[in-house]
RNA sequence: GACCCCAUCGUCUAGAGGUCAGGACACCAGGUUUUCAUCCUGGUAACACGGGUUCGAUUCCCGUUGGGGUCGCCA
């Protein structure tokens, strides 16, 4: 028997990071076993569901490389089978009709538990019982003869194969019911698992307003997929060695059901920051490189004239001062405006100091003279000062620095300068020397 | 409230009776470096509590506490 698992969300117009995990596992775990993942959506909610919000699913789904098989089920074309099944449950004195009266009006169908206990293994959790008189009947079709997601749920999951069920533990209750239901409808049920759930900092439910709680705002921020990816795996399963930083291949070769763990976690940002550096190490320059573009765009700082090379040149330089490509927007804006801020702490303890813009003329002389402006020439030029005058190579730099960076940290300078070129250079330092101190 | 689930450093975790309780992120100290980041070295830091079982419990059992989930004609 070939093993099927499914992602079943409700369109509703975001991708929840608990959500995602769920498809994240139950993909990782039919790719171990060389099955099957399948999409159903679950869009019988016709007022959130929009085709916008089925897009938003879809491009999640792309975005993290979780490729489904087969085309995706709409739940909402399932409704005449739902109805059937019903019928057939109606049928057979599984399910009765009545009025319960309160919020619709009318018959609506109900489904009879069966009056015994019900116990299951779940993969995660283990034995897991629930005594009969806690068990309730419930409805499955409303009295304006809509099916319940119960049903759908169950029905879809029979027509489509699934082999495992992997979702989040707020469906434990569900089980229960769901199992009384495959054994009514005569259907082998499938192996089932329970996920805990993803925590704030607080310890509750991740929510909105803890920050980043969907997938799209990862995407924003500029963090890699593979990085979010990785992250969100280890979140509950381990590979029982003490690797960390993997590849999608690898943890598809050491996914297992058995390793996941059952207590809820809570997602480190800072660590994910961390993961995502890691995972940028691998990507190559031109990767990089458009992710960075990508990033500088939603910022509302990408150019068209910004030269290929250029850009290329900068982040080289930048290296691993990036780990999320909205970095690159942020610390080295200055690569791309002469309109870049100047920090004034730094201003202050390198520019504004006892003689350091004499100094700065003195460095500004030297620098007219390098030819060609490589950062080996300048770094030569500026060590042959400093032995000259007897200075240290820290006197000389930080001014150099902060003239044509506005600020104190960054790149090695040399590198910068030969990025950022003589004429630029000059002219930056020229700026900064004709502007009022104090 | 009822039913169910969970509990190892701040965080993510390893651990399936005998470990100096291991790793990672973060943090601290030192080294490298023109700054920052990287990198290297070292360090601080955990078995929620109380009973059992056992020669021996982080590990097994029970209870307590704390946290979470579910109790819809939502999904």
């Amino acid at each position: 028997m070939t093993i099927r698992t499914r992602f079943a969300p409700s369109p509703t117009g975001n991708v929840h990071i608990g959500n995602i995990r769920a498809a994240i596992y139950n993909w990782l775990f039919s790719r171990h076993a060389g099955g099957e993942f399948l999409l159903r959506i679950e869009d019988t909610d016709q007022e959130r569901s929009t085709p916008a919000a089925v897009r938003t699913v879809l491009e999640s789904l792309e975005w993290l490389g979780l490729d489904c098989d087969g085309e995706p089920l709409y739940q909402s074309t399932q409704r005449a089978h739902h109805l059937e099944v019903a019928d057939r449950l109606l049928a057979q004195g599984a399910a009765y009709k009545e009025d319960k009266g309160g919020t619709g009006k009318g018959e609506c169908v109900i489904f009879k538990m069966p009056g015994t206990d019900i116990s299951f293994r779940d993969a995660v959790k283990g034995g897991l019982t629930k005594k009969a008189e806690d068990l309730k009947d419930f409805v499955i079709v409303r009295s304006d003869g809509s099916p319940v997601f119960h049903l759908g749920n169950v029905v879809d999951d029979i027509t489509m194969g699934i082999t495992h069920v992997i979702r989040g533990d707020d469906h434990v209750e569900n089980t229960f019911k769901h199992l009384a239901l495959y054994a009514a409808i005569g259907a082998p049920p499938p192996v089932f698992a329970h996920l805990p759930m993803i925590v704030n900092a607080q310890g509750k439910p991740y929510s909105k307003r803890d920050g980043a709680a969907y997938v799209g705002e990862f995407r924003e921020k500029g963090f890699l997929p593979e990085a979010l990816f990785n992250s969100l795996a280890l979140l509950g399963w381990s590979p029982g060695d003490d690797r960390e930083v993997m590849t999608r291949e690898e943890m598809v070769a050491a996914f297992t059901l058995e390793r996941v763990r059952s207590s809820p976690s809570q997602l480190d940002m800072t660590k994910l920051l961390w993961m995502n550096g890691q995972h940028l190490k691998r990507r190559g320059l031109d990767e990089i490189a458009a992710g960075c573009r990508a990033a500088m765009q939603r910022q509302g700082l990408w150019r068209e004239d910004i030269d290929p090379a250029y850009f290329r040149a900068v982040i080289a330089c930048m290296g691993e001062r990036i780990r999320l490509f909205s970095d690159l927007g942020e610390q080295a804006a200055f690569f791309f405006t002469e309109e870049y801020p100047y920090d004034e702490k730094s201003v202050k303890k390198r520019l504004r100091k006892e003689g350091a813009l004499d100094l700065l003329r003195e460095e500004l002389a030297t620098l007219e003279a390098v030819e060609p402006f490589t950062a080996a020439a300048t770094d030569a030029a500026l060590h042959a000062l400093a032995a000259r005058t007897g200075r240290s190579m820290g006197d000389l730099v930080h001014p150099v620095r902060v003239a044509v960076s506005g600020t104190g940290v960054g790149p090695g300078l040399f590198d910068m300068l030969e990025v950022l070129g003589k004429e630029r250079v000059l002219a930056r330092i020229r700026r900064t020397l004709a502007m009022p101190v104090g």
